[in-house]
DNA sequence: TTTAAAATGATAGTATTACTATTATGTTTG
DNA sequence: CAAACATAATAGTAATACTATCATTTTAAA
């Protein structure tokens, strides 16, 4: 299974970036860095310029592979729900059962870290943390319609089919498929944040983690009443 | 009941501006027109120097009211939380049953808009637009910690407080109140956005309401099984 | 009604951001 | 070995995100 998903490479959305970050080591040391970067200063202080210094190269040629470090962030997420939708794919393949499917998907999405796999430039867990901080922000914005016409979104929407698909195996009767899964993908992330900053409006913690409460909400929703 | 709230004023925290908006023309005037030019250009394009041409004032007396952009939207966050409280006390006191207390609370938080109560100065379906794209950047930040100790987010926590203690009143067993009441609060902002824009990974739409679908979550979740 | 305080307006200035353009230099590959 | 390509270095622009200063207008207190 390491080895398996450690080659995979994502297809990226063209127009997400200029030049193919994959086809260089110039390339992968920017998303690399960039990714750590983005953890250690916060997407808003990030810049190409700071970039290019961490890396000791030169602003312009980050200009060269990305637009702006708004394309940057598309392309990270784009590599990480490529990523996700890879291991629900693999690990809900040998299950017969739609129930144990569901349960495994959502516990794929919803769970606190997942270091058991790991490419062999960028940091998961680093990624992990500024999907949860960051991702929203790529489709938050006045451009989003322009942007999800060009297929930006489209890696994240298939992971989000993909579940629903399992709900209404599951159960064909419910009535909101679409909206249970965006919201169990979309949800998770935000009892992510609240568990590490704002810990007085969540039940996560230590102990009790966002992948619980959404199994749990599953199985109210939508198994029980099957 | 218009009335009545169009006179609440909300108490926003201190250190959210510089100088109360609330007590000149000027500053009414900033709110008012800042809330517009958001909806219109977007909070990334946003600036006070095009907030000052379109109220012709200068942006050096923009920069008197607000620090920057961030503790703006903060403010009119702030705002739009404080009316949400008032609503959510106000409609749900007349209740005795906890049942109706939880899904009036639901269908308040979740709903389309609402456009029966208005205040004076502030259109709150502008700013529920704006709440619903832009709201969760106020503590998507590296900054959220230090703000959060700041008591910014105070009158938000509080709705969240309000919706948990009523699912605990109606379900004492549940284990995920505030999980819950957040998933509710966030997660329907969520599904209005993709309803307007990523229409395919949701079930909302013109007949289905981000309502619909969080009643039906209460009522699998926490009534039905208590 | 005067006068002092406070609020606003106008102008200027700085550092940073978000780029684009140009040219030089190094590095592959056919 | 040369053409093609990638990267480095430098420079430059417009916009952003402010801060500072000072003049003028408004308001409120004596």
């Amino acid at each position: 299974m390491k080895t398996l998903l450690q080659n995979i490479r994502p297809e990226i959305q063209e127009g997400i970036f200029l030049k193919n970050p994959e086809s260089s080591a110039l390339g992968k040391s920017i998303v690399k860095e960039g990714v750590l970067l983005i953890d250690e200063i916060g997407f808003e202080s990030f810049t190409f310029k700071k970039l290019g210094e961490r890396i000791q190269t030169n602003e312009s040629s980050v200009y060269r592979y990305f637009e702006n470090k708004h394309k940057f962030l598309l392309y990270i997420s784009s590599w990480y729900w490529s990523w996700m939708e890879c291991r629900l794919v693999f690990e809900t393949a040998n299950l017969v059962d739609a129930n144990d499917q569901l349960m495994k998907a959502v516990l794929l999405v919803t769970e606190d870290t997942a270091d058991d796999i790991s490419s062999d430039y960028i940091d998961e867990s680093v990624l992990k943390r500024i999907i949860i901080s960051d991702f929203t922000k790529t489709f938050l914005t006045k451009e989003v319609d322009d942007e999800n016409r060009e297929g930006f979104f489209k890696i994240y929407k298939r992971v989000i089919y993909r579940i629903a698909a399992i709900i209404k195996e599951v159960n064909p009767a419910y009535a909101y498929p679409e909206s249970l899964a965006s919201n169990i993908v979309e949800g998770s992330m935000h009892q992510h944040f609240l568990k590490q900053h704002l810990k007085t409006i969540t039940n996560c913690n230590e102990s009790v983690s966002p992948a619980d409460f959404y199994l749990n909400m599953v199985n109210s929703i939508v198994i029980k009443s099957s």
